[in-house]
DNA sequence: CAAAAACATGAGCCAAATCTCGCATTTGCT
DNA sequence: AGCAAATGCGAGATTTGGCTCATGTTTTTG
């Protein structure tokens, strides 16, 4: 099956006793773990089950097909990954400019510490659904931003928002790929490349 | 076959007559094509073969498997992008910071936009030899920056220049997706980010 | 309890992709 | 021309992984 192909991942059986609830729930997460492991190509269907001490069959009575399994993983870390951009954008106003930039990053990080899968399921397309939720994010961002600096304004927010999620998908992206000991370097220079973006913006007057 | 396998990718037959040079150049040619359209996993054998007028037997005579192929391709970007380090090497002294944090960006979309199948590479997992390569190229970007401003020191150049490996590998798979309309915009932030990160580091007396 | 609905299972179907192999053809050389 | 090596070919062997389905078990419902 190739990537590119928009298939339907809505769910075949909506669980409705203890039992397939249960099932369900350990299926999303042994997905999880196995794409984020390897990526959602090399993912197989036959290792999610076997994994979740599960059948082929028991998978496909929930999910009529593997980019449904990967768009459910995908749909499970969504409020989380809201509410941790909401809870940046109460602190906010009482960063200073550096510190609210290292906090972008470390609030990503933190993100991806918690699901691993998120990197890996960039490579699925996004649906449309999808695309409003990464909307939204940006959005939350952008707030943070505006309750730092109000003079911003509006527009000027949303656009430097999107710079910061690029830096940081580029960030994430190496980060997963690097191993233990070059990961503490890479945050710290990331860090640094955010404050001389970002310093100067959040500082002058003429914004 | 799974991406993260290593195989031998040594040539099984080297071409020794003109047929087969041009053969194995244009199979190069079409694989490179095929690659950057489709991505690695998504790119078959057999398209290769057949956009390249050829047939499967004779891809398999020259390259054992696909992961060949592919570091064929890869090996034949190396020279081409060497050279356009090397040449930003010899006039970084002549630009302002600014300028140069700007050229880093802009040399890196030349080699993309010459070599678009060297982005979908970055799935495959490098040998050592692609690793060895690679230190050489970080060492280009390296050279650029202490020729621009030698009391830099070369350690610190060398991390400077990790960072801008970073920023611009993030940069360009961003780039990749994205569509024309967005390209520049995007193009014009990262040129922002890169000057925000560099400039203070090649101005500033106390590296 | 009996019937229905929900859930579980895994052998195997099927399509797709990699790679082999035996044979045909071309090239380069003397 | 004639020979050997190099090259070309593509049917099909093999593997792999998504997905179906017939059959069996557990839970709910009336």
């Amino acid at each position: 099956m190739s990537v590119s192909s928009r298939l339907n991942t809505t769910p075949r059986r909506v669980p409705q006793q203890r039992r397939g609830k249960r099932r369900v729930s350990a299926l999303l997460d042994t997905a999880a773990a196995v794409i984020a492991e390897k990526g959602y190509e090399q993912a197989t269907m036959s290792e999610i089950a076997r994994r979740a001490h599960s059948s082929i069959g028991s998978l496909y009575q929930f999910f009529p097909n593997k980019q449904a399994v990967a768009e459910a993983v995908r749909e499970q870390y969504i409020e989380d990954i809201n509410r941790s951009w909401t809870d940046l954008v109460g602190v906010a106003a009482k960063l200073s400019p550096e510190q609210l930039s290292r906090r972008l990053v470390t609030v990503q990080l933190e993100i991806v510490e918690r699901h691993p899968a998120l990197l890996a399921l960039l490579e699925i397309p996004p649906t449309s659904r999808t695309w409003r939720r990464r909307e939204l994010i940006r959005v939350r961002v952008a707030m943070a931003l505006m309750a730092h600096k109000p003079r911003l304004g509006e527009s000027k927010a949303l656009r430097i928002a999107s710079v910061v999620q690029l830096v940081s998908r580029g960030l994430l992206t190496l980060y997963a790929k690097s191993d233990d000991r070059e990961r503490a370097g890479i945050v710290e220079e990331f860090k640094a490349v955010l404050v001389g973006y970002l310093a100067p913006k959040l500082k002058s007057q003429r914004g």
